[in-house]
DNA sequence: TTGTAAGCGTTATCAA
DNA sequence: TTGATAACGCTTACAA
């Protein structure tokens, strides 16, 4: 018979690759259990005996392994985070703030890019069996029903995504603050024809604030156009401008789905020719430092980011600590800010 | 004596918590070791027997358990990246590149942001007991006998750090381009005295951009100045232009240490009515999408950042399917990109 | 092609 | 306060 584990390697030296507790402990004289216990819970262990493992902890170079704790603890001690790509500062605030609160509570965070990716879901599912939690971009594309498999194993919540049975969704507040700048620039500015420009079909968020745009018009008894679709890109926005010069597209105000396109936008725009805001007044949403940047100032949209990512962080902990613990709210307010891109002075 | 664990569950119904591979191989007729080769190597099951497993893994939504799979393994299937933040375009970039590269091999990413928290080595530590190997920012200022001690567990690289022994360095070229810049500016230009605003002791690429800053001024014959200390953030760069325009600083050029600080700078300069490169020139580092959309637009250094996080991943990869493979290139071009804030035209 | 069983390196329970 | 040992859920020789 195999003599138990632990006796195992009895008086065998330094064994190749890194040191184990086996090897601690040995070299300390105690057993696993007390080293194990000198790193979990020292005030269990007598002074004297802490510091001689201690010691040779430092000497051994010892650290234990992830696995074996998470195997053996039943935590992974890592949430995950899956979103479409990092472009631009909304998804690295957002992971900033998760990361923050993630390592608040000693876990680590396991960051899933999915844009372009074919297998997303399969790599999603994969994850799915090596963190404690996770947290959904919306515009990550995980298919609802892998989301939902997923969150029977784990807890699971989205962000900025729709609304799924069951599964909890952390937004900034979109459809307000959209129909507050759309106002503004029907009512404060005089504009008679706005075009959205996005496509609500590729993210929530994109579409929330598309009805913000909606409601306006419908306050004010007038009719919204469509959206006009475009990706949230550079080179999408440059191809809106393009079609605008061409007469292609008519409007006197274009409510840009964030800014990277608005930015674009109004510098294509600029190129033609056009005058921002005189002849067409141009928003963005999210902020960017370059809104700041350009002239004319691009007028935005400021959201909480990293706040929300803090938030949906500190949820997974709460609800891992305590299932029953109570949902917290689910959305965190944005506000308008008003730069010379959309008219103001 | 206890059974031998494959016999630990006879015959046991559904239990609490995710299905394992022993519920898997029960509900299919198989053993443990069938279910997992479906997984691994599915050729090596008869068809039958794998279509049912399959069926009965979709059914009861089997997951298998990362700890287990990495303890039994031998690899935690992940690589840890450390960075000191993730402002600013350069950070998300590395990640991108090195995800993918990570994602290419099936491991997943695990970041630790490392600024402004204090116990930054022991959750660096921590880190390297769940990955199978490590790169760490420059900038993220992580204890060098840390990184060494790490590197004689795992496969270690450096990104844009400093020389240690015996630790891989990957960076962008630097001071080549540093030099060309400032040549630029003291030859094509004509300008007299050069300023570089950034603290060359803060981060190992900062230092390599100095020193390119003064081969060029020692090149001409001339006395480079010392730097002017300033953190790479919008506030420093604000405080710089406060400092100018009130005659504190003297230059008719500034050579800023990356993008947010000089769009900072030339935001202020331009406030307090100093023209921008007329009276003095300003360059940056990073080409932030806003380096073009400003006026006037900025000169500036493109990194190929995602390249560098990709090598980093591809290398780690190459080291742990093969130690004694070859070290790639350790640095990639940069290109100097020139706008008007140099005074071209 | 399939099954048996020995690890993988911890944590945690229980007894001493 | 410490030690012995089962258990965590897999992978992978080796045997059948």
């Amino acid at each position: 018979m195999t003599p138990p584990r632990h006796q195992r390697r009895p008086g065998s030296g330094p064994r190749p690759g890194p040191a184990t507790i086996y090897a601690v402990a040995e070299e300390a004289g105690v057993s696993i259990a007390t080293v194990s216990r000198v790193l979990s819970s020292p005030d269990k262990v007598s002074e004297r005996t802490r510091d001689r493992v201690i010691e040779v902890i430092d000497r051994l170079n010892y650290v234990p392994h992830g696995a074996a704790r998470s195997l053996a603890a039943r935590a992974h001690e890592a949430y995950g985070l899956v979103l479409p790509e990092l472009r631009g500062p909304y998804y690295a605030e957002l992971l900033t703030g998760f990361e923050s609160a993630a390592a608040d509570r000693g876990a680590s965070v396991v960051v899933l890019l999915t844009l372009d990716r074919p297998t997303a879901d399969l790599a999603v599912r994969r994850l799915a069996g090596r963190v404690d939690a996770m947290a959904f971009m919306g515009g990550a594309r995980v298919d609802p029903s892998t989301v939902a498999a997923i969150g029977s194993k784990v807890p699971v919540v989205q962000l900025a995504g729709v609304d799924l049975d069951g599964v909890e969704n952390y937004s900034t507040e979109s459809t307000d603050s959209a129909r507050t700048l759309t106002e503004h620039l029907l009512v404060d500015h005089g504009r008679r024809r706005l075009l959205f420009v996005g496509s609500p079909a590729d993210a929530p968020d994109v579409r929330r604030r598309y009805e913000g745009f909606v409601e306006a018009h419908a306050g004010l008894g007038r009719e919204a156009a469509p959206p006009v679709a475009a990706e949230l890109s550079e080179s999408a926005g440059q191809e809106i401008a393009r079609a605008f010069s061409a007469g292609e597209l008519s409007a006197d105000g274009l409510v840009c789905a964030n800014d990277e396109l608005a930015l674009a936008v109004m510098r294509g725009l600029g190129d033609a020719g056009v005058d921002v805001p005189a002849d067409v007044a141009v928003t963005g949403w999210d902020d960017w430092m370059a809104a700041r940047y350009v002239a004319p100032g691009l007028t935005t949209v400021r959201q909480p980011v990293r706040d929300l990512g803090r938030l949906v962080g500190e949820r997974l902990g709460g609800v891992l600590a305590d299932p029953e613990a109570p949902e917290p709210v689910n959305w965190l307010p944005t506000s308008v800010v008003l730069r010379r891109s959309c008219g103001c002075p």
